[in-house]
DNA sequence: CGAGGAGGCATGACGTCGCTATGTTTTATG
DNA sequence: CATAAAACATAGCGACGTCATGCCTCCTCG
């Protein structure tokens, strides 16, 4: 291959287009590999030392990018006047996102190696801080309620449920479990049991039902 | 087609020896690769073959010896008159054995959750189960409580819990979320709130504090 | 304006990985 | 003792991540 009208600038493009090339191939199960990456893009096996260093690299580039997917789905959850009902949404949203590539899931977190730039990570906890902060104003939650622990509490719970479905112990179906689960967290806050059973369902209602579809395929 | 169960006896040994290689390796964190398992040990490659069929093959016996361990601690578990201290003795035994070497504890719950035998994780699920009804029985939980359903909450706060202390996004001291977590859990199944959070705490007593050298730094 | 440094990129090679084809040794069985 | 099969050692294969080398384009400065 010739060197016509290649632009010497380093693309944006091209990293994203590896970017989203890596994680369509971990949706699929096809095996992530350099060679594999970069057949039929045009592109060779060095740019990808171009724009992330290494392979490790790229498995980092791929994390921050599954938390930055994180954080703007959960900013996406509408905000409603009741803020329970939000923090279950927010739970909600944050299994949807888990489950729907769960191998991209599994990436963000069975690192052994720590975020380049934890914005995006701190930024989708602060969204559930927030949730339970406006709880607390709202005087469902008592005073005494750490907004930071709570939210963590609830990260907890739904990173457990996401995991133990997105490796296999759990079935799909499992992720029901989450509204019992949440309702006995905020109910211990000091929300009311019978209303909080009612946001918790409600803010969940939100959660797509267990579907086949997206169940992960065998190739 | 069968082939004679009379084969030649393979030595047992050197198949728990080289499992207990590798779960060394892990927990020293060199990569385990065939070539540095089988170094030093006087045999060759082909062993590995012999015993495990393939690479993957020891992953997995690698993931049961993990489970065999864990219902082995579980069931070390003593017994005590009061059953929901016994379930909070439980979650301390499950997640001082998760972050005891948490690289097996990763293993155990990677991609792939195929188990050959499934009896050993049966079984450490199957400890709580029994302890959820026999706090049923001793009038502590509601009687519409499902034991399994309970069981599998516990179950998934620990593995929540383990998974982002193991993985690094939480230190090593948010261990002790699970008293709170777990007495909300427990005071949703019925139990009274401070009779409850007395009994999880005793029982989280016999959780070792924080050690040294495992602490992941949040940023 | 045109030489030259700088950097993106393709190529090819290197070391190691999991795995296996092949031949040898060991063991059980007639 | 002879023979078949299992366990094993050795050497090699293809694929992996990585990097040294050199070509090509762009930016800069004399």
């Amino acid at each position: 291959m010739f060197y016509d009208a290649m632009a010497r600038a380093k693309d944006p493009a091209v990293r994203s287009h590896l970017l989203d090339r890596a994680a369509h191939m971990l949706r699929t199960r096809q095996p992530v590999t350099l060679r594999a990456l970069v057949a039929g893009t045009g592109v060779s096996t060095m740019a990808v030392y171009t724009y992330f260093g290494s392979m490790d690299g790229l498995w980092k580039a791929l994390r921050q990018e599954g938390f930055t997917r994180l954080a703007a789905k959960l900013a996406a959850v509408s905000t409603t006047t009741d803020p329970v009902r939000d923090l279950a949404s927010l739970g909600a949203a944050y299994l949807a996102n888990a489950l729907e590539s769960p191998d991209l899931y599994r990436v963000m977190f069975d690192a052994g190696f720590e975020l380049e730039d934890a914005d995006a990570a701190d930024e989708a906890l602060h969204c559930l801080v927030r949730a339970v902060e406006r709880a607390k104003t709202a005087g469902r939650f008592r005073g005494d309620v750490d907004p930071l622990e709570l939210a963590t509490h609830s990260w907890t719970i739904g990173h457990g449920l996401a995991s133990l479905v997105a490796t296999g112990p759990l079935p799909h179906q499992a992720l029901a479990h989450a509204v019992p689960m949440l309702t006995a967290l905020f109910v211990s806050a000091g929300d009311d049991p019978v209303r909080c059973r009612r946001s918790v369902e409600r803010g969940w209602g939100q959660m797509p039902p267990a579907g086949p579809g997206t169940a992960a395929p065998r190739p």
